[in-house]
DNA sequence: CAGTGGTCTAGACCACGGT
DNA sequence: CCGTGGTCTAGACCACTGT
């Protein structure tokens, strides 16, 4: 019973795929083990294992030692997404980047940041806000906090010309980071400088980034209304 | 000048992340070869190449052959969402979870619907309406649209006990999918399904699945106000 | 304890793509 | 062309964990 599919890792993991979706081997179900497979496919065990890592990476199927691989039953599958660079995402699209500085200064932060961001009670923060546009049109507006001790060279840049993103992404690579993602209504404000109606829902994005155990910055990404953002699953 | 960091990949890519941030690699830099990691590290290339392809998967590497591998200048990092069920979601933060259907029908879906499904115009499918619930408040507002060609056991199902996305998951395991999210405004129906104000800006999740080249469903998930999802980076 | 996945090795060949 | 990453192999040992 040689399937013989082929012995590309690719291949494995399709026709394993293929065995899933064709209810072969049904959720919840215990699937040939490694060395089983190999056996079948007439390939090295490394190629199955390979295979199968790939597919328990997607949350289809999960693998325990001795145990065994077991088909999901309720697949919480998972998603990636492409953060965006929003320079490169409004380029991508044909549209001409541009990128302006609204305000800038040393501010105490609401009790919010300064809780993600751990940073003692009364300290001060670099406080910017920006709108990042699109041919022209408010496509982003930002709203950033920047504890200046952990990444001092920022109050030597000139920010009207260089966003801070920029700066920082070239000069500060993070090690570790959180991003969530939600929905706000338009403040005056924000509706004033993305041009909308007061009362708009918006798509946020916001990412608080670390170097070890300091914050660097967080940032609140307000995109105009309509924006979507998309994956394949 | 032997590191010796050790000769698992899980080191080895600990000590590559390492040189990055401390910038001995930086951004936009070509860094060593496989076989001559390896030969620094004491292990096998197939080891080196392990560490690699894991670190280029989050975006902070790119590799191409003959060019080499670079540590990227506009880390355009990915992150990984896990896609929610909602009864795992809702359990798992010590609620009840809870579920009703609101509304079903057959019914001509509006072109937005029609045209992400590739149906025919004219063409009726299944339209739920349902509310999850914790702890008997609303959480969720689902709005789906089935296609009773693509899934005929469907329509033998009794929604008002078991949801249509449980049986989904259970029975009509997908191929393909997309889903997408963005933020709308709460109109006087999801306002009352939801209990929130009129206008509230409400955080909203797509889903369109496949199988093969059907499509079998398209889900609107809208999510009482307040929610997020968050990840790390 | 014993079965299973997880990993490492040394070597080989291949595919891509820059020069 | 030829250097580089991508993959495969056969075998080995280990780590975890259910029984």
């Amino acid at each position: 019973m040689r399937s013989e599919t082929g012995n590309s890792w690719q291949a494995i993991r399709t026709e394993v795929l293929r065995r899933i979706h064709a209810r072969d081997w049904p959720p919840g179900s215990l699937i040939p083990n490694e060395a089983d497979l190999a056996a079948e496919f007439g390939c090295a065990r490394t190629t199955v294992s390979r295979a199968l890592r790939e597919i328990a990476a997607t949350g289809l199927i999960e693998r325990r030692r001795k145990a065994g691989t077991r088909v999901a039953v309720a697949p919480s599958r998972r998603a990636t997404f492409d953060i965006p660079v929003l320079r490169t995402e409004i380029e991508s699209r044909g549209a001409r980047y541009g990128y302006a500085l609204i305000s800038q200064g040393l501010d105490v932060p609401p009790p919010a940041v300064r809780a993600g961001m751990a940073v003692p009670e009364g300290a001060r923060l670099l406080h910017l806000s920006a709108l990042h546009l699109a041919d022209g049109a408010p496509h982003v507006h930002e709203d950033r906090w920047i504890d200046p001790d952990v990444a001092p060279g920022i109050l030597t840049v000139d920010l009207g010309r260089e966003s801070a993103n920029a700066w920082l992404v070239a000069n500060m690579p993070y090690t570790d980071g959180s991003l969530s993602l939600f929905a706000r209504a338009a403040d005056a404000g924000l509706a004033e400088r993305l041009g909308c109606v007061e009362g708009a829902a918006l798509f946020c994005m916001e990412r608080l980034t670390w170097i070890g155990d300091r914050a660097i910055t967080h940032v609140q990404l307000s995109y105009a209304p309509g924006h979507r953002i998309a994956t394949q699953l």
